[in-house]
RNA sequence: GCGCCAGUAGCUCAGCAGGAUAGAGCAGCAGCCUUCUAAGCUGCGGGUCAGGGGUUCGAAUCCCUUCUGGCGUGCCA
């Protein structure tokens, strides 16, 4: 990477004229295409170890500096930035590794192989899946194909909730819709029940095949039957939809399951040994206020069953037994009481409780002709993730999903979304990329398209758009590292805007295929064309098509 | 009340973990198709970075505080 090159460089000539360089210092390409193609504080940074002004400091550096042929000017400006000007022919020298590295560009081995947990969506198997778990499925998915790329080895899982209070209510939702689908008289829909149409479906379902049958069963065995039957139904549903969206999970893991291995009471047994638990009002609790919490949270419940949190801190716990060093969770606007427990009961087991990360997404709001869209879920009115996919596309869906940060709201137009206009930033990005693939189509039936592309085109790449392009695509290994660190994949979508604009002005001022010569041709062409090999990975991280022509 | 998140152009949002004159798209106005896709390009206007204090060479960015909005604060999940 420029940075890292021109960094070493650095620490090179800081090295060569004894300056101390205890402190870290930047190596930043300026806003201000004003202050050249990349600049650096160290002559500030360093100035106060070294007892000299930032100055004179930084004029010493940049006369070492000056004797590397990379540079076409090296500048000190303003209270003492070292501002650099890189000479084409290192931009092209760059430009030449990133086309040799082909589809394995912006690979690297970063992460050091370090096994990473992402868990998202993990919804209640009850209905089907909401907008939010759309977000959590397309930030977590982009995230997780960009921490592979950089040589972490992340994992997806859905922690499947499929015991409880939630799961008996859908039985009970589904029985009284067969009783009515079988003509008995039901009275009114209870509140606290299932009220969406495909509840109706699975009953009608479950009647064409079974029928009457389900009432000869005992109460008991026809629950379990109907919870059964439901259960299936919507996971199969679920990862139908998921499926359309791209996103696959490498592990399902049901609490129902878990509990039956007896990992939960494993965890019970870590918080008794480590003292924190007590008996009160006929409930266990746990002390999570030794730990941080601001109160303490039941574990077993009066009634002798457990809450929430016990099996789901099983289900934690298994991470780390199967050698995850970095659990991150990702989780609905609704759930961030919840961490202060998770963590204490980490600190309590003896884990360090920095393994456990959580990322919250914000709220969706989707907005149609300027008015917000109302949802009630317990009326069953909701905008479904498959209702948004087949409303707007999997392409537009994914990609509005990822360009708001996680911790913002995100005003989801639908609209918008559907426009196929200069308005959409998803069109213009991938316009930029057709556009590109219509000119190498162009160059093959003028016949200007080579066999190969000789390196010594490369010095016909001196344009400053042409070196900005090359600039920009060389920003991208950097990039993807920062996405994977800070957990921001919505960078992407910066990122693609901004080379697509690029691309677009660069094809508004310049003839690519009958440029005045042949050799000329054939050298954008081939800037192009790793563009386009470029965009394609990067939307291909972002779960989004690459359109050849639109 | 307490806790978490947010507040940047008329609107939707970036802003590279402290850098130089705060950016983009849309909306508004004015232009550009006999030429590789006009789903595009060019130009113009638009800001008390919610307010106030602090830290330092330097703050939209870090700390404190006030205001506004969202969410949370179950023996629900």
């Amino acid at each position: 990477m420029i940075k890292d090159i021109i960094h070493d460089h650095l620490i090179n000539c800081l090295q060569k004229l004894g300056i101390s360089h205890e402190k870290d210092f930047t190596v930043e390409i300026p806003n201000n295409t004003e202050h050249g193609d990349y600049s650096s504080n160290c002559a500030m940074v360093l100035a106060k170890e070294n007892k000299k002004a930032p100055k004179s400091l930084a004029e010493s550096i940049i006369k070492e500096l000056k004797k590397n042929k990379n540079y076409k000017k090296i500048e000190l400006a303003g209270p003492g930035f070292i501002n650099f000007y890189l000479a084409p022919s290192f931009f092209q020298r760059i430009f030449w590794d990133i086309r040799e590295s082909g589809e394995n560009y912006a690979t690297s081995d970063f992460g050091l192989g370090e096994k990473v947990l992402l868990e998202f969506i993990s919804a209640n198997p009850t209905g089907p899946l909401n907008i939010v778990s759309a977000r959590a499925a397309a930030f977590g998915d982009t995230l997780y194909r960009v921490m592979k790329r950089v040589g972490f080895a992340p994992s997806r899982e859905f922690y499947i909730n499929d015991f409880g209070n939630q799961v008996d209510i859908l039985a009970e939702s589904l029985e009284l819709r067969l009783r009515e689908l079988q003509g008995d008289v039901i009275g009114e829909f209870p509140y606290e029940a299932y009220h969406g149409e495909y509840v109706k479906h699975l009953a009608q379902k479950l009647n064409a095949t079974e029928g009457v049958r389900v009432f000869m069963m005992t109460e008991k065995d026809r629950i379990e039957h109907l919870k059964e039957f439901a259960l299936a139904e919507l996971l199969e549903m679920q990862r139908n939809s998921l499926e359309n969206f791209d996103v696959v999970f490498d592990g399902w893991v049901s609490e129902k399951t878990l509990r039956a291995e007896g990992v939960v009471e494993e965890v019970l047994s870590y918080l008794y040994e480590a003292d924190c638990t007590y008996e009160k009002d006929d409930a266990i609790w746990f002390a999570s206020t030794k730990y941080g919490d601001d109160k303490d949270r039941v574990l077993m419940k009066s009634d002798g069953s457990f809450t929430y949190f016990v099996p789901d801190l099983a289900y934690h716990l298994t991470k780390i037994q199967r050698g995850f060093s970095t659990l991150i969770d990702i989780f609905g606007p609704d759930h961030h009481g919840y961490i202060p427990r998770l963590r204490a009961a980490f600190s309590a087991m003896g884990y360090d409780e920095k393994m456990l990360e959580i990322i919250f997404l914000q709220q969706v709001n989707l907005f149609e002709s300027g008015e917000r869209v109302k949802m009630s879920k317990r009326a069953g009115k909701i905008v479904t993730m498959d209702d948004l996919i087949n409303e707007v596309g999997k392409d537009a869906a994914r990609y509005f999903f990822i360009a708001r940060k996680a911790n913002a709201h995100l005003n989801f137009d639908l609209e918008l979304a559907l426009k196929q206009n200069n308005e959409n930033p998803v069109y213009y990005c991938q316009y930029a990329h057709a556009r590109i693939c219509s000119i190498i189509k162009k160059a093959k039936k003028d016949k200007i398209w080579p066999k190969s592309f000789k390196q010594e085109l490369l010095s016909k790449l001196n344009k400053s758009e042409e070196l900005a392009i090359i600039q920009k695509l060389s920003d991208l290994p950097e990039l993807l590292m920062l996405i994977a660190i800070h957990r921001e994949p919505h960078r992407l979508a910066t990122y693609i805007e901004e080379l697509s604009a690029m691309i677009h002005k660069y094809y508004a001022r310049y003839q690519i295929v009958s440029a005045k010569s042949k050799e000329l041709s054939q050298a954008r062409l081939m800037l192009l064309e790793t563009t386009k090999q470029v965009m394609a990975i990067v939307f291909n991280l972002m779960g989004i098509s690459a359109p050849e022509k639109m």
